[in-house]
DNA sequence: TGTGTAC
């Protein structure tokens, strides 16, 4: 441990970034003729005229932390990062703490000495000290960040756990590199590759089991999917489906004929716009649990509610459910298909009922809900003090509502914005309930994680980790991510060093399981973070095949701000009875939010875009394509107005620095592709512009969802032209938002008043 | 169609 930590740690960034940084550039200068190479090249060219254009900025902000350059620069990055200490006082008394916990709780179960040895090895020698360094100074700035705003995230990128020992990994690589050359059915499969290699050849031969391992290997896939678990087995949900259909036919989608029978919806949507998805959510309760799949589809929804009617919706239909008598039941229900509003929160019922709308109304006022600890829902007191100390002083709505089943071990179903405290919701109970589970057992090295996180993007995994590890670390339990873009090394040596709770993205892991690295089988404990997105096309199987590899019992936490009826795929086969839960309010704009509309002409799109970021404050600029991000960025920065991009063309480095470069405040626009529409969160961000406006209203709620954070004022604009007008407005009614429209032209009052260079009428009245 | 997840 010790060489690990000392020759790599010390030396070499534990940042993974200035290692990318490196790579890449060491890319660009090789990449003649390698697929990628003229990508890359364009792509280079292009961060060096940025650079120059604003070498001022980066240059005081960032002292070569990021730039490629060499170990000089790294010595004034790790400058930067040196505010890393080791343990504090308080840290380790925290872990002594949660030790003697686990320990007390597990009374019955042995003793095991070697814990705390084994711990103290972990700790002192590596996981402590950069631990301690990151979460001395990290914890609260992660607290900050979350609850206060404070963009400084410097700290996400090197914070990568276990980050200082990569170095040993490194080395472990050369002998792995014969492989690197192997690998040229990539190359084949993707003509974009180009990006990947950018981040850095040397990790791709690391593995160089390109040849070797067959990850992705189609027919792996379904081999799968069958002989793991028969039970899920498409046949057998038919055939089940088919008893619940019955009951139920708005659920199913294999009962298409049941459709049929209830063509009402389509009707009236097609009367309206034909084409629109109007009807998928009239009630916002319906939309999320009853409906067939996603918006696009015009298909019966199930409810004769005209949407308008929406506004008044309860929550979850409470009141419609047929009352069940509690639990009792389960195994008379009918299926688990029940989750849907029935069962799941009628165990709960009497409770849930209470203190949700308790909550509720708390909800917009999280400072008001005094009344409930975090104490009370069932966590420990370490917990409780590091949620403390992060900034969540009590209980949010939907934490309070989650909490309490996910201890239970329920299987749970939520939805609440990100930012209004998801992440605490899942998280806070996960890391309960493993180290409850393992009280008084050993930690050993290479253990097996424990529960699993999964996010559609990197930059959300990081996030979720920055809030759950200081959780995890306060009670003993360690974190690690694994997601791509970045080298396998640091997860893989993370992982033989045993960690307890893995966060991360679908293919990296399951990639990882290929190759025999990660072990999912004393999973006890997954969550789906933004779980709709989760399930959609090309997302889902892969979570599928995730989460059969996990134990068979394991609970499941489905997460996300628009959780719909796209779930129902996973629900069916992976979720028991699963409670429900949602705050009202929470998953759009909650009145502090201005949303708007201009209707312009194409050819002034450039020239609107451009008046709109020219601004004070911190605007996200959302677009289509990876290729109209990458040229909005340009022109606002020919146009003299700092900006970056983030999206999927672009290596993971440089999507975490400029993700980093907004948060810190070094640029005030961001440029991106939907990457950015879930879960970012950037406190300061008071405008909201789509230069392509969004093709469903969940798409609108997650991008909207970036502004007016945390109960303070933001800004959305959509971007039309007028033949686009009738499609925007069915959409924002089913997103229930209420958005004028105006005719705009560059120069035009209105621009000046959004761009909030004028106040606007509103504004002057008040 | 594009986007994200991956080597």
């Amino acid at each position: 441990m010790p060489k690990n930590g000392k020759p790599k740690g010390g030396r070499p960034s534990r940042n993974f970034e200035p290692r990318y940084a490196k790579k890449a550039s060491f890319h660009d200068r090789h990449a003649g003729g390698r697929p990628g190479a003229r990508d890359e090249r364009s792509s280079a060219g292009r961060d060096d005229d940025r650079r120059s254009y604003s070498s001022d900025r980066r240059a005081d902000t960032r002292p070569g932390s990021r730039s490629p350059k060499h170990r000089g620069y790294r010595a004034v990055e790790s400058g930067a990062a040196a505010p890393k200490r080791r343990w504090s006082d308080s840290e380790r008394a925290g872990r002594d703490e949660s030790r003697s916990i686990r320990n007390r709780a597990e009374s019955g179960r042995r003793e095991a000495p070697h814990h705390r040895n084994d711990r103290d090895d972990r700790g002192r020698d590596f996981g402590g000290r950069r631990f301690e360094g990151r979460g001395g100074r990290r914890f609260e700035e992660r607290g900050e960040r979350r609850f206060d705003d404070r963009p400084r995230r410097d700290d996400r990128p090197r914070r990568d756990d276990r980050g200082g020992y990569d170095r040993n990994d490194r080395g472990e690589r050369p002998r792995f590199d014969r492989g690197g050359s192997g690998r040229p059915q990539f190359g084949g499969d993707r003509p974009r590759h180009g990006r990947d290699d950018r981040q850095g050849r040397d990790d791709r031969r690391g593995f160089g089991a390109g040849g070797e391992r067959p990850r992705f290997n189609r027919d792996d896939r379904s081999r799968f999917d069958r002989t793991e678990r028969p039970r899920f087995d498409r046949d057998d949900r038919g055939r089940g489906g088919y008893e619940r259909r019955d009951d139920r036919p708005r659920f199913d989608r294999t009962d298409r004929p049941a459709r049929d029978e209830r063509p009402r919806y389509d009707r009236e949507d097609r009367d309206r716009g034909g084409y629109t998805r109007r009807d998928d959510r009239p009630r916002r309760d319906d939309r999320d649990f009853s409906r067939p799949n996603r918006d696009d589809k015009p298909r019966h929804g199930r409810d004769d509610k005209p949407r308008h009617e929406r506004t008044e919706r309860p929550r979850y239909d409470r009141d419609e459910r047929p009352a069940r008598p509690a639990r009792e039941n389960r195994d008379d229900r009918p299926s688990r298909s029940d989750w849907n509003r029935t069962e799941s929160v009628k165990k709960h019922e009497e409770h849930v009922d209470v203190v949700h709308e308790r909550l509720e109304a708390e909800a917009v006022q999280a400072t008001e809900v005094a009344d409930v600890t975090f104490a009370d829902l069932g966590l420990g007191s370490n917990i409780a003090e590091t949620l403390r100390n992060m900034g969540a002083e009590t209980p949010f709505p939907i934490q309070a509502a989650t909490i309490p089943s996910i201890l239970e071990g329920r299987d749970v179903l939520g939805r609440g914005r990100t930012g209004s405290g998801k992440t605490i919701a899942f998280g806070a109970p996960l890391v309960e309930s493993i180290l409850k589970s393992q009280a008084g057992k050993r930690r050993e090295i290479g253990r097996k994680p424990r529960a699993i996180i999964l996010a559609p993007t990197r930059e959300l995994a990081l996030q979720i980790d920055r809030t759950v590890q200081p959780i995890a670390r306060s009670v003993g339990l360690f974190t690690t991510q694994i997601y791509g873009g970045v080298p396998q090394a640091r997860q893989v040596g993370a992982l033989k060093k045993g960690v307890d709770i893995v966060i991360g993205t679908p293919g990296r892991i399951e990639d990882l399981i290929e190759q025999g690295k990660l072990d999912l089988s004393d999973v006890r404990i997954a969550v789906l973070d933004e779980a709709d997105h989760m399930c959609e096309l090309g997302f889902v199987e892969p979570v599928q095949r995730i989460l059969r590899k996990t134990a068979d019992d394991s609970q499941k936490l489905l997460f996300s701000a628009t959780l719909d009826r796209e779930v129902a795929s996973l629900v069916d086969e992976f979720l028991d009875e699963p409670a429900v839960y949602e705050v009202a309010g929470e998953d759009q704009d909650s009145g502090t939010i201005d949303h708007r509309v201009l209707v312009i002409e194409h050819r002034d799109k450039a020239d609107v875009l451009t008046s709109l970021v020219d601004r004070d404050g911190q605007t996200l600029v959302f677009a289509r394509t990876r290729a109209y991000a990458e040229m909005l960025a340009e022109q606002f920065e020919d146009a003299g107005v700092a900006a970056v991009s983030l999206h999927g063309d672009l290596n993971q480095a440089k999507r975490t620095r400029n993700l980093q470069k907004l948060t810190s405040g070094k640029v005030q626009v961001l440029v991106a592709t939907d990457v950015a529409a879930r879960g970012i969160h950037v406190d300061d961000i008071d405008l909201v512009v789509q230069a392509d406006a969004p093709d469903e209203y969940k798409t609108y709620l997650h991008r909207s969802g970036r502004t007016g954070r945390a109960g303070r004022s933001g800004r959305v604009v959509t971007l039309i032209t007028r033949h686009r007008r009738r499609r925007m407005e069915d959409m924002l009614d089913r997103a229930e938002i209420e958005a004028p429209f105006d005719q705009a032209q560059p120069g035009d009052e209105v621009i000046e008043e959004i761009a909030g260079r004028v106040p606007t009428a509103a504004e002057l009245t008040a």
